[in-house]
DNA sequence: TAACACTCGGAAAGCGCTCTCCAAAGGCGC
DNA sequence: GCGCCTTTGGAGAGCGCTTTCCGAGTGTTA
């Protein structure tokens, strides 16, 4: 029974068992001193280590999950709406910065605390009754949500199993769910005063679909800002977070409002679009038309001119919401809590 | 015991035990009904799924996994090199188009299959060895990698340990691994003919690291056919496929031959850079100096202008190996094979 | 009607691990 | 030297599921 037979592919692995005999000690004992659980002689100790080496033996995740009720694996979910079940939508949300910067700032905390990233998408409720009735079931010790649709029951869902989740992005209804936002409605305002200081005096926006919060809030936000400083009326094409559909928005915008001289582009993505559209007419940016990004993506600086941009800290804001979920798993007792980061506006060319 | 108890977060979840109870039948037959094995009396299969849904069952995949020794996962590993286990770095590689496209590519398989997608990040052979480890003990049922050091020992240990494993490129040095991966070759031919066929006289390279490779090959490639074509030396700097290192290397480029009328890029992110560095020094893309990228990412379409570049079919790939890892899971016999896609021009603005 | 081949459901043995109980052993005061 | 408390290791009962092995029941044929 050495270390190298283990190492074939054949092989049956070790288990505990298996190190107990060439410790010579008990099962029990060995999972003590592998756990680091109370007090064990400390030769025994030394014992059970090196005979754990000499077996190459690695504790059987599933087994000890069985028992323990804990995986070391939290889940990211992509609720997204029935009408999107087809690939080609997918596809685009995972190509967007915005699902990688997710990725990454989850990771960077869920790394260090040795716990598993899982990807789940759903886009049906029969699905999401699957997910919950898994995650009950300790499928995941908890579950970080991006919610895509306008409504949806998944959070309820959730809270209601008693699945430790902490949403990135605020939910549609009120739920008391963990989650972490931006101040959408600053960074809008952020964005229309900064026009305005500018000079600009025909503003329009470009949105996402209204009925997503957080697109809401920006819109909401914008309308107020520009309302505030005698501008009760705003041009507003809506868009759907691509490129493509920003430059169709901003053909729009430009048909309606010829005389546009600064705009508010709901995310960098449509932003870039948008300047391919104006580009196209013939239109200088800044000179002309002044543009206010958001997200501050890498799309705001690959584009040309770099866009001005509401800084979005995804990888922040994700990186917190792993922390705040890890935080619930410990202490189940833990209350529904949010952190709302605030936005910034970061200058460069566009306006 | 009725459905609405069971969904209440307190209650204990039910087991088997409990629908073979209300359904007036053993364990074992409830677990035949479920995963429709054998012929069940057809009365009993009904009275075992009303069972099943008025209890609100839903089975443990722990449990079933431990003695199935299937888990309906698939890893998705990101083995790192040490120098990097920093987190800036991973950071960026999230954020990359890349990584996007490929999870895009893999989901889209994997959903359909029902599995599920577990991301790890390796950047220690420590870490290697517990993930081998914890992949033999049947963490997951396969494994896509995505290498980026140049010198990797985690492909060999994959195969060494019997882990259904496919790569995403090429390993460096020969492994009986399957693997997906591009004719890097053919498309740096392909740019380089075509910036020649433009009718370029000085064309240079942005590559990236010299030693992985996806870059060598599109470095050599690029090499012979310039060579084929009477230019036996052509000026190439390296970046590291980041918008930053193609701006850094279009400086130096551009220093040490001020009179470049083409350029290839080894990947889009670094040609808008590039791009950027262009601009700033005063040089009109494509009349001044024709730009060709590699990759066809969305960095593609935002920049400005748009850029001709070497399709690198990546979704398509990444699905691929996908349905590769999932027939040798089933297949545990099938000897490793890979698939080489063909890379194709699209020609846009910038050359 | 008896013998046989089938079909179908149940009992029970694990999968590999944790952890509660319990017994044994050691240390202490009186 | 004896009883009592503390430390330490082992036995064994599960965690929830699958699956083999059997026995009982049914239909079919000689």
């Amino acid at each position: 029974m050495c270390y190298k037979s283990f190492m074939q592919q054949g092989t049956r692995l070790p288990t505990l068992e298996d190190v107990a005999r060439v410790a010579g000690v008990s099962r029990a004992t060995v999972s003590r001193v592998i756990n680091g659980i109370r007090n064990v002689d400390p030769h025994l100790h030394e014992v059970v280590w090196d005979a754990v080496g000499r077996t190459g033996y690695v504790p059987n995740r599933m087994a000890r999950s069985l028992v323990t009720r804990r995986t070391g694996t939290v889940a990211l979910v992509v609720s997204d709406s029935e009408s999107h079940d087809d690939d080609p939508f997918m596809s685009r949300f995972f190509a967007d910065p915005y699902f990688g910067r997710v990725v990454g700032g989850l990771m960077s905390v869920l790394r260090q605390a040795g716990v598993q990233l899982a990807l789940q998408i759903v886009g049906t409720d029969e699905g999401r009754k699957r997910l919950v009735g898994d995650l009950r079931n300790g499928q995941a010790d908890g579950v970080i949500v991006l919610s895509l649709p306008a409504v949806d029951a998944l959070p309820r869902m959730l809270t209601d199993g008693g699945v430790p989740a902490v949403m990135i992005g605020r939910p549609t209804e009120p739920v008391p769910i963990n989650y972490v936002d931006l101040a959408n409605e600053t960074g809008a305002t952020l964005a229309a005063e900064h026009l305005l200081a500018r000079g600009c005096q025909r503003i329009g926006m470009i949105s996402g679909p209204a009925d997503v919060p957080a697109s809401h809030d920006r819109i909401s936000g914008f309308r107020r800002a520009m309302a505030r400083h005698g501008h009760g009326w705003v041009p507003i094409a809506a868009g759907n977070f691509t490129q493509d559909s920003g430059e169709a928005a901003m053909r729009t915008l430009l048909t309606e409002s010829p005389d546009l001289d600064g705009l508010f582009v709901a995310n960098d993505l449509m932003a870039v679009g948008a300047l391919l559209t104006l580009r196209e007419a013939g239109r200088r940016v800044p000179d002309d038309v002044a543009i206010v990004g958001f997200d501050d993506s890498s799309a705001a600086t690959a584009a040309a001119p770099a866009l001005t941009t509401v800084r979005h800290p995804l990888e922040d804001m994700a990186a917190e919401a792993a922390r705040l979920l890890l935080a619930r798993i410990e202490d189940p007792e833990m209350r529904a809590s949010s952190v709302i980061y605030e936005p910034t506006l970061v200058l460069r060319q566009s306006a």
